[in-house]
RNA sequence: GGUCCCAUCGUCUAGAGGCCUAGGACACCACCCUCUCAAGGUGGAGACACGGGUUCAAAUCCCGUUGGGACUACCA
């Protein structure tokens, strides 16, 4: 059997999509699975609509997800060059061979007619696709509009045939002859079009796996009809249902911030969002729920994937996303983290850093709930926020002043004595721990939500943490 | 409008005719644990869109209805 060439397609319109990142896993699990080839192709036929910073950011979140690929724009390959921007000369080619083997032809058609024509054809309630005058013209025709000076553009000639699409997530997709109109392959200015390039691409750089989202599924059997006319090989094809949001609708940027590069600023770890991407329409059984890479490459197989459209549901990314919190050894935990406390303007102590990841693990969903949690042990500007300062009003200076004490005169300074300090405290004045400790908590870290008291307190030092009870006690 | 896709708990899904009084996970509720918040443990509520067929037997096959969605460009 040949070699397994999967793709990844995206069109650099601005920074990577989650549902482009699902595309891209799926094609790279496919590619991987098979110990085939993973390609990347940036299709920016559309100029005016890339920009380099955009093409960069796309590169960066593959990279980030752990998505490497083998032939590439940057890293070159067999059939470079591997942005369509740079591949015009070759789509000329082909066009060329399309006309001169009768499978497409000059449409003179203006911009402004094909309007007309199609609000027409739409207000007497008829299809409105091109209806294919062009591809009759007769030689005066022809020539009138030369001698005109039109400018024309080149035409597909979809062949009057019945289209069965083999879809690996679809099964078959029939399209009945004449479903499909003649399309551009080449623009009035020369420009290609998408669906001229994407199946002359497919077909030199020997795709055997075309795995892309439903909205393509109508072009699928306008890109057989283009490789069949050049005497290509055609690809499997296997289109992925869309991901919607909460309301059902396709995902857009009213549900917030669904691109690859604000999960990483929210903290969400790559390994995370990868496994939850993954059981976003796919699934292994009825039982498992994480997957190692190695898993996912091993197990994952693009026909087991649903066919109906997913939900994103980011309450199961941020618990998938702790799970691998907690996963994490204390020094490479810190090294994520430490990113987002800097963020936050903290000067931040590595080793400090590195003893405090035992007690915050399991209480971050995502990176960034880090910060309000450790914020106490990097800075000594801990202004109590209203309910802290309302726990502290009600406990009093005096009781404060006691803590403080109490504290000062701890034999040595470690949890366990800590412990017994804040149990006697609270004892003495009749409380129980939740009592007598919220009120130290407060003076302490500034707020009612913190780590373990007594470990918090050991990592902060003695001094600090008496200095901030007097200081709550002057108040 | 036309073509195409889709339809199991709120969500992601298991299910490829009898194993289903429909399984798991997130979320939710209760309890346990507990210094706050989490994490963890135990338990609970919660679904085959509807209507016809086919069959001894249907969540599973067929048809229709309804409801979502995509496409319908000299965008990708």
């Amino acid at each position: 059997m040949s070699e397994v060439r999967c793709r990844f397609a995206p069109a650099p319109s601005g920074s990577i999509h989650v549902g482009n990142a699902r595309t891209a896993l799926f094609s790279w699990l496919t590619a991987r699975h098979h110990g085939g080839t993973f390609v990347l192709r940036v299709e920016d036929t559309d100029v005016s609509r890339v920009t380099e910073e955009a093409f960069r950011g796309t590169l960066e979140s593959l990279r980030w997800l752990g998505l490497g690929w083998d032939e590439g724009p940057d890293v070159g390959g067999p059939h470079a060059p591997y942005r369509q921007s740079q591949r015009t000369a070759i789509y000329h080619e082909h066009a060329e061979r399309l006309m001169a083997g009768g499978h497409a032809y000059r449409c003179y058609c203006t911009p402004e007619e094909l309007e007309e024509r199609r609000d027409q054809a739409r207000a007497r309630g008829e299809p409105p696709g091109y209806d294919g005058r062009c591809r009759r013209l007769s030689d005066a025709e022809l020539a009138a509009f030369e001698r005109e000076g039109r400018l024309w553009a080149v035409r597909f000639a979809m062949p009057e045939r019945h289209y069965i699409v083999h879809d690996l997530v679809k099964g078959e997709v029939h399209f009945a002859a004449g479903a499909l109109r003649d399309f551009v392959i080449l623009r009035s200015d020369g420009s290609p079009v998408f669906l001229l390039a994407v199946a002359v691409d497919d077909m030199l750089m020997g795709i055997t796996h075309v795995i892309r989202g439903e909205d393509l599924l109508a072009s699928a059997p306008r890109n057989m009809a283009v490789i069949e006319a050049l005497g290509g090989t055609l690809p499997q094809y296997a289109h992925l249902p869309l991901i919607v949001g909460s309301d059902r609708q396709p995902l857009s940027k009213r549900h917030g911030s669904t691109s690859v590069e604000a999960f990483r600023e929210h903290g969400i770890l790559p390994e995370a969002l990868v496994n939850y991407l993954a059981l976003l329409g796919w699934s292994y059984d009825d039982q498992t729920t994480f997957f190692s890479r190695e898993e996912l490459i091993e197990r994952f197989d693009v026909s087991r994937v649903s066919s109906n459209p997913a939900a994103f549901d980011s309450d199961k990314l941020e618990w998938m996303n702790n799970h691998y919190v907690q996963g994490l050894d204390d020094e490479d935990l810190a090294a994520r983290v430490v990113h987002f406390l800097a963020g936050a303007g903290l000067l931040v102590d590595p080793g400090l850093l590195r003893r405090a990841m035992p007690l915050v693990k399991e209480r971050m969903k995502t990176l960034t709930q880090a910060v309000p949690l450790l914020r106490f042990l990097f800075t000594d500007d801990v202004e109590p926020d209203e309910t802290a300062a309302a726990v502290i009003e009600k406990a009093g200076p005096g009781y404060l002043a006691d803590a403080a004490e109490a504290l000062d005169g701890v034999g040595t300074w470690d949890r366990a004595s800590i412990q017994s300090a804040l149990d006697a405290l609270a004892g003495e004045a009749g409380l129980n721990r939740t009592k007598g400790w919220q009120p130290v908590r407060a003076a302490v870290t500034g707020s009612t939500v913190s780590p373990p008291l007594p470990e918090s307190m050991e990592l902060l030092g003695r001094d600090r943490t008496v200095a901030r009870l007097r200081a709550a006690a002057a108040r």
